[in-house]
DNA sequence: AAACCGGGGCC
DNA sequence: GGCCCAGGTTT
């Protein structure tokens, strides 16, 4: 039995969330906070995603603003959010945008830029321009192999999912409701059909799952096992200086943390580091202290960075020339740097109090 | 096809 | 400690 599209949209107007990238019931989107959205919830959480969502339409209320600011300013109000390229395409994508005089509203024309790929095309055609299309996210993904049944595991079984969503908006009642349709499968998706212990009783759809029916739907997706992660170490330093500012340096563009401030330091390898090879490649000739540890999680490998701080009375003046080092304020805006730079900031603070 | 690319919340 | 998140790009 075929899933009706119009018990889904049924239960999207009495359950919708309320997003602030949202149009009200009845109202169209502005493809401008449609896309600003999407690219921030790639692998992102909508809790995550809310302030950084408010602060750049804040700080760029128009697609033309996002357009004309500075590389550094958008990278700074990125910073924290992670997937930097997302932001290096999000602001090469809007002087695009901006010189074409608006969002292409064909999937072709929205597949063309930067950082839109078939997901984020989909979504913006559908959501903000009403196209009879379904985007396949993770939720999309997760209610499509439980309701079809489709237990090969992802990411091999990725295209037979899609071609089975694909499916789905096939009524009337979905295709007039192109918007809507899309955002009820989120929302299904984020509600109801949870990754653990779905709420499988409430859902409009129980009657033709076939997930449910087999007992499997709370095994859905299958996901092929992961490698484990490995471990790096590192070791950054925490200069200051009388006036209690911070010594910083911009990372290369590409990369990991690509284009973001970090504390200088040493490259992240397998083995330790013993303090006598790291400070080689301190900043400074300097007395410099052993001034607590850090861990963080990347998405393919955990570090754990040693922190050295010291005090100088002036930074060397050798730094524009060593390795493109740049200075800040202290108390600045921690909100600058990536969050792997504000624990080192945070784990060595301490330390240069004395 | 596989690797690379953040960060945080939840279990 | 593993899993998940409104994925895209590069190799």
């Amino acid at each position: 039995m075929l899933p009706s599209s119009a018990a889904l949209l049924r239960w999207y107007d009495r359950h919708r969330r309320t997003l602030p990238w949202r149009a009200l019931p009845g109202r169209t989107a502005d493809p401008y906070h449609v896309w600003l959205s999407e690219i921030m919830l790639q692998q992102t959480t909508v809790a995550a995603v809310i302030p950084y969502y408010r602060r750049f339409l804040d700080l760029f209320p128009t697609v033309e603003d996002l357009a004309r600011a500075e590389p550094d300013t958008v990278m700074a109000a990125w910073a924290g959010l992670g997937y930097y390229a997302r932001a290096r395409n999000l602001h090469a994508c809007s002087r695009a945008v901006a010189a074409a005089g608006g969002f292409p509203r064909d999937m072709a024309g929205l597949l063309a830029l930067p950082g839109v790929g078939a997901y984020t095309a989909a979504a913006i055609a559908a959501i903000a321009f009403g196209q009879p299309v379904v985007p396949v996210d993770g939720n999309v993904e997760r209610v499509t192999s439980r309701l079809f049944a489709l237990a090969d595991p992802l990411p091999g079984s990725r295209k037979t999912i899609a071609r089975h969503a694909a499916t789905l908006n096939a009524s009337a009642a979905a295709r007039a409701r192109a918007s809507d349709f899309a955002q009820a499968l989120f929302d299904l998706g984020a509600g109801l059909c949870t990754p653990r212990q779905p709420a499988c009783a409430l859902c409009p759809w129980r009657d033709s799952c076939a997930g449910l029916r087999q007992g499997i739907a709370a095994s859905l997706p299958a996901k092929a096992p992961r490698a484990a992660r490995p471990v790096r170490h590192g070791v950054h330093f925490l200069l200051t200086d009388a006036s209690g500012h911070v010594l910083l340096r911009r990372r290369p563009e590409k990369g990991l943390l690509g284009g973001m401030l970090e504390l200088p330091g040493t490259d992240w390898r397998d083995t330790p580091w013993t303090g006598s090879e790291a400070l080689a490649f301190a900043p400074a000739d300097a007395d410099w202290r052993a001034a607590g540890r850090v861990s963080h999680v990347f998405t393919h490998f955990t570090l754990h960075v040693d922190i050295y701080a010291a005090r100088v009375g002036h930074f060397p003046n050798t730094m524009a020339r060593t390795g493109g080092m740049a200075v800040a304020h202290a108390d600045l805006d921690m909100s600058a740097l990536p969050s792997l730079m504000r624990k080192c900031v945070a784990a060595g603070w301490p330390a240069t109090e004395a």
